[in-house]
DNA sequence: TGCCAGGCCCTCTTTAGGGCCTT
């Protein structure tokens, strides 16, 4: 099975255009529901962190003070995500931080595509409450991965999320290998048409 | 104590508006 990146940020709030930098980053590699390696770190992201998202997250600006720039971090994460597919809760949100931090780096991979267990979620548990990654997680019975809104706490949730999207899109659909090309697929397909989408292929 | 944006989806829709979700 396909190794893809998960990935979550934590950041000084929603909009990198209005000067939102990244405080926090992990991605996990996963591979058939289990994960083959983490990558975490704070970062410095060289302006205040507002009191609501430090109540939120619990990052503070005493603990990013010591920690490397964001440029430093965002170089590492590349490295370690390489060519992989990758993916995130609410996909939209870190791409576009992904995105704007690569430009002011000026690396390449800032125009690629993430998958987004949220809207996958959607289409395949439209009956879950709310489609929050920690609403999805107590309500599946995901495996605890920790604090929620801390980085590694939420992409290894995501991961596990991907994990049983895949396993009970392969049980409904009567798939054995559903790969990401399928997933990005769905991301851009109604709901009502996912039966045809994965039975197509 | 800065409460910001934007993509996706649904519907009381499509020449639009509003909710969800992320920090």
């Amino acid at each position: 099975m396909e190794t893809v990146a998960v990935i979550d940020f934590e950041t000084t709030g929603l909009s990198p255009d209005w000067g939102d930098r990244p405080t926090e980053i992990a991605v996990v590699l996963l591979s058939g529901g289990k994960i083959l390696d983490r990558f975490q770190s704070l970062m410095n992201p060289g302006r205040r962190i507002p009191y609501y998202v430090t109540q939120l997250t619990g990052i503070s600006d005493e603990m990013v003070a010591s920690a490397p720039p964001v440029e430093t971090v965002i170089r590492q994460a590349v490295r370690f995500v390489g060519n992989r597919p990758i993916v995130a809760h609410n996909a939209a949100f870190d791409r576009k931080f992904w995105r704007s931090e690569l430009r002011r780096l000026s690396l390449p991979g800032d125009d690629r595509s993430f998958a987004c267990t949220m809207l996958l979620a959607r289409r395949v548990y439209p009956e879950s409450p709310n489609h929050k990654l920690g609403t999805l997680a107590q309500w599946l019975h995901l495996p605890s991965a920790g604090r929620a809104h801390r980085a590694m706490a939420d992409a290894e949730t995501a991961g596990y999320l991907l994990h049983r999207i895949r396993t009970d899109i392969s049980r409904t659909y009567k798939i054995r290998n559903v790969d990401h090309e399928l997933l990005a697929r769905a991301q851009c397909t109604p709901r009502s048409s996912l039966g045809r989408v994965f039975c197509g292929c």
